[in-house]
DNA sequence: TGACTGTACCTGTCTATACAGCTTAACCTG
DNA sequence: CAGGTTAAGCTGTATAGACAGGTACAGTCA
């Protein structure tokens, strides 16, 4: 191939890869017009063609939006994630090319009240593990995360650093997961979630109750709330 | 461009559609191999890059899997349950042992507007069925469903009669479904859909933009709102 | 027999060139 | 000034030719 070693990546990866981080970075903001096949053409020095299959897929990925005879632009995004996986929030946002940052608001053991005793399936005023964290992605907060954790079976979940790893990252590693149901609903915030997602009056939250299990038991019920207007589920399938 | 006319499909589309074809139909099996680059290129009469685009982007969709040096080969459908199954509401209303009722708001044949247009990859105002029903689970409305759909893939949609099947069921027979996508958002309902599904004011709505694929082609776009109190999405799965 | 080599075929990438169709803006004409 | 024409620039598609590197298999040599 016509390339020595560059970055070991193809050419057309690299051109992706360059629009990708000015676009994440903000350099490039949603609906700007960014540099034409022919322009690419000029500044990498590649063929069309290449120019046109970095340009292709990046289309094709909903991050730039084409229009023949105009040219093409940075596509609005809304944080988006797939309604299947447990992936952590963190790798989501470094995924689209940006910052992601964790607040923790409160770490904390507390007593299981009714309600919460029961989707855990264990006694009324059992001891639990609870988290609160708020997740920005550019310095914007897109999910307040209540998180629960049955003490048995992670044990040291009070002592991580969620400055460094996220509670979905934690658990995955300290337990493994075996099972997961997710619930979704459209509801209006109560003061504090709206306060702590920074959201208009009258704006709705997308929320996820998440469960999982290890080793037949629920090991952890987590409650994702999502500012409605900046955050969005998404997912292909084929039947 | 060097084809008369042909279909008026480009031609990595039409060997796409023919491998497609071969692949649904069964007659080529999964883990079967299927014709190389330079078979298409002699039997197809394209040059390779064209071959090659084609395959690649069946291999993107996760319909063929390539292996440098050795060929391409028909992937193994793992068809998982997916929390977001493509189902009819009726059906879904009805597994729960209660009464469905669809009510037709409207049927009609629209243009479609700009935005509309490039959900659907289509020119603007070029022409769509539009259905507006709303669905009630116990004579209490639980979604309204705005449906918008590709003439060329269902010819009679405006012909069918809604009170026996819903636009689901229908278009299942009718546009074989390849793929679907789904994007989820909660948003406050506007002055109709709030009256239609009877809500409350501040109650917030689940939305499902649904769009579905037939012969590499969205079909119908599907705009579904569902009451925030009274409706909600879950899920289990294994990873 | 076992290890090596050559060859044919495959995918992956890249280039240079070309034409079609669309859009926008500048230009020209009545 | 309104309206039509033209030219430039854009994307979309397609071609022919090329090289790199992987895999499989037959043939060869020790």
């Amino acid at each position: 191939m016509r390339r020595p070693d560059a970055s070991l990546q193809p050419l057309y990866a690299q051109v992706k890869r360059h629009f990708i981080e000015n676009i994440g970075s903000g350099k490039w903001a949603a609906s700007t017009r960014v540099p034409s096949e022919n322009d690419i053409v000029k500044t990498f020095g590649v063929s069309r063609m290449t120019a046109n299959r970095a340009l292709r897929e990046l289309r094709d990925e909903g991050i730039l939006v084409r229009i023949a005879g105009v040219g093409s632009f940075v596509a609005e995004q809304h944080a988006r994630a797939h309604p299947l996986e447990i992936r952590s929030i963190a790798e989501e946002i470094r995924g689209r090319g940006h910052v992601h940052r964790g607040e923790i608001v409160s770490l904390q053991r507390v007593r299981a009240a009714t309600a919460l005793a029961e989707d855990f399936g264990v006694a009324p005023r059992s001891e639990l593990y609870c988290s609160v964290m708020v997740h920005y992605e550019n310095e914007r907060p897109i999910q307040l995360e209540d998180r629960y954790v049955l003490p048995k079976m992670a044990p040291h979940y009070l002592e991580v650093d969620f400055n460094r790893t996220t509670p979905t990252e934690y658990l995955l590693e300290a337990a493994p997961l075996q099972q997961a149901e997710h619930r979704l609903r459209a509801v209006m915030p109560d003061e504090r979630t709206r306060k702590l997602l920074a959201m208009k009056r009258d704006e709705p939250c997308l929320a996820v109750m998440r469960r999982t299990w290890t080793a037949g038991q629920i090991a952890s019920v987590a409650r994702l709330y999502h500012p409605g207007s900046r955050y969005e589920l998404s997912g292909r399938f084929r039947p």
